[in-house]
DNA sequence: CCTATTTCTGACAACGTTGTCCACTCCATT
DNA sequence: AATGGAGTGGACAACGTTGTCAGAAATAGG
């Protein structure tokens, strides 16, 4: 009577009809929870039996549900990573190196870009907490975190990496940009420069803003004055970052003329800037935030200061399932150096 | 009674312990599936019903578990990407605009890197058929994938990039290799050069290949002759492309000397190779696949034979897409051209 | 004022798995 | 022969949601 309510499926594999442990169960003559033990791999199972279900198993082409697992366990050994753009060379291989952390745990990665919107950030990240998570990996791109607060207390282990949090306190693994900026700035100044622009990404931006710091602090501490035509912070468009680098470069607006040296403040308006400077007759100092592929075969090799982003995204999953395993410390904030590499961009004096 | 099974929870929340919609329909006094209507904007329902809920809704911090919604509905709204390194430059993008189709259909991107071994990827895709994502797009690297047949006819759409599938008919969306490697050769043969390298990837991956196929075949219409030391196909890493790349110039071995042009494989070739010849004396012209950034700065720019992975990752996902709303066709195989860019290393003479 | 219709609401049974708990078999002890 | 204890196997109830269906309330029509 009941076989009515459902087409029969025992036996036979039909498209879109997958077999449950009930079908394996039925096939092999056993009971529903002496399959779940063989696909599960629990003992008390009698090698005759284990073997009738196995061939049970591959007959129907079972695949245990994960779905339904998931619901009864409450984890999901999924992990969630959202960051600005997985193509920009500096988030992929972070990405990598957190998907590496969570396979050695294994756990999958599930990974969205916020394309740098808060609101597309939150929500991304919600809709990962919808799927409960057991973690979040988070480049943030919002101001404001405070809708994290119910998930994280509710559970949901979350590392903030690259930016830290909102508005809330959390775990977060940085790059020291403050210093990177600094001894990038101080580097130019020792090779004789003095009017030095700073091209960065968007102000809201907490590197952004930091590697603006470092720049200030750098200046001041060599009683360098700064104008306010050399310091430009804005979307990282290259259309954008080429206007702002040709009106520096060409002085107009500025006090004591145009800049001879430039601090671009990450890779994408490294790249930008390497294209305007290609195209000039005279030859203008560079110092880049983040390493990048080839930096060093261009003419002139380009002087950076380094990141390691994959050693970022490790730090953030170690950090993660540390969390996850139970460790209910305080919120920590791990920092990691930065590392100026000098390769000639930024050895180049004043007017050469 | 039935209480003390489970502790209270009502009304407070508690770490590691979220309400569900029972909860919220007791506080808000209503019917459990009244709150099933209300979160999912269900029609008929009073504005007052509402608003009591959504009232419950906001104490109690619910949000609803997807676990349990995708076991009941059978539909993840989440696909699946399995590619060799989301770290590479070529498939970083790929993989991004996968994710940007798949956002567009109101769905989730989890994917795994296989690291070009057969058996990781046949792991992560069956992690992922387990979790019953709707779909699956793959760049292979395994060189059977019948395991996937069960799966494909219990209904998880699957599409291929980069590569065909092996040994099953399955949707593919795939750059025209062959074609582009034959134009590569011959526009190095147009310059002058008789003697020409290749250096490409495992030979059991299909686009290498097809792109050694493309190398014979331009070799043969020029009446060229192809000594055995001209081509090394191996795996991308730095060293082994060096090695190969030094002995092809010096041209030990090789019957008619040295050569006096390359070909590389794929971009992660390219860069190594674009290393070896700038620590040459005598200028090499060198044809690329796979275009890459900054290409066009170097010194000289390297002419490449570009593809668009941007492309094929969005080929791939609306295809995956529209078979999952239902298109019953055959399997499909869509080839996108490639493009030659001529920079001007390849168009380097012999002997220069 | 009563019935017929429409709206709104809630009980209940799935979805496919795992944890708990009890029953049974078989053998070695008393 | 009765008892105890492993070692197996299976019934049943969760997990939190959604679909079905029927009942209750409200409205309209006579």
């Amino acid at each position: 009577m009941a076989d009515t309510a459902r087409p029969a499926r025992t036996s036979q594999r039909r498209y879109g009809l997958r077999p449950t442990m009930k079908d394996v169960a039925a096939r092999a003559g056993v009971g529903l929870k002496t399959v779940s033990r063989v696909v599960n791999g629990e003992p008390g199972v009698t090698p005759d039996t284990e073997r009738r279900v196995q061939e049970a198993i591959t007959a129907l082409g079972f695949r245990r549900n994960d779905s339904a697992r998931i619901l009864r366990k409450g984890r999901t050994a999924s992990i969630g990573l959202v960051l600005e753009d997985l193509a920009d060379p500096f988030y992929a291989p972070l990405s990598r190196a957190v998907e590496e952390v969570a396979r050695a745990h294994g756990a999958l990665l599930i990974n969205g870009s916020s394309a740098e919107d808060g609101e597309r950030e939150r929500e991304l990240v919600l809709a990962l907490c919808a799927r409960r998570v057991d973690g979040l990996v988070i480049i943030p791109a919002g101001d404001d975190h405070r809708y994290l607060e119910p998930e994280i207390s509710a559970g949901i282990a979350t590392v903030f990496v690259d930016r830290p949090a909102a508005r809330i306190e959390a775990d977060a693994v940085l790059s020291d940009s403050f210093t990177g900026a600094r001894e990038g700035v101080a580097h130019l100044i020792a090779h004789g420069h003095r009017r030095i622009g700073f091209i960065g990404d968007l102000p809201r931006i907490h590197t952004a803003a930091e590697r603006l710091r470092g720049y200030r602090a750098a200046m001041e501490e060599a009683g360098l004055p700064v104008d306010g035509s050399w310091v430009a912070l804005g979307p990282t468009d290259p259309a954008r970052v080429r206007a702002d680098a040709e009106r520096m470069l060409a002085g107009r607006g500025s006090a004591g003329g145009p800049v001879t040296a430039l601090l671009t403040g990450n890779n994408r308006v490294t790249v930008t800037a390497v294209r305007v400077l290609a195209g000039l007759e005279r030859r203008v100092a560079l110092v880049g935030f983040d390493d990048f592929e080839l930096a060093d075969l261009l003419t002139p090799p380009v002087t950076v200061i380094a990141q390691e982003p994959a050693l970022l995204g490790r730090r953030a999953g170690e950090l993660l399932f540390r969390r996850l395993e139970g460790a209910g410390e305080a919120p920590r904030r791990v920092v990691l150096p930065t590392r100026l590499i000098p390769r000639g961009s930024g050895e180049i004096p004043p007017y050469s």
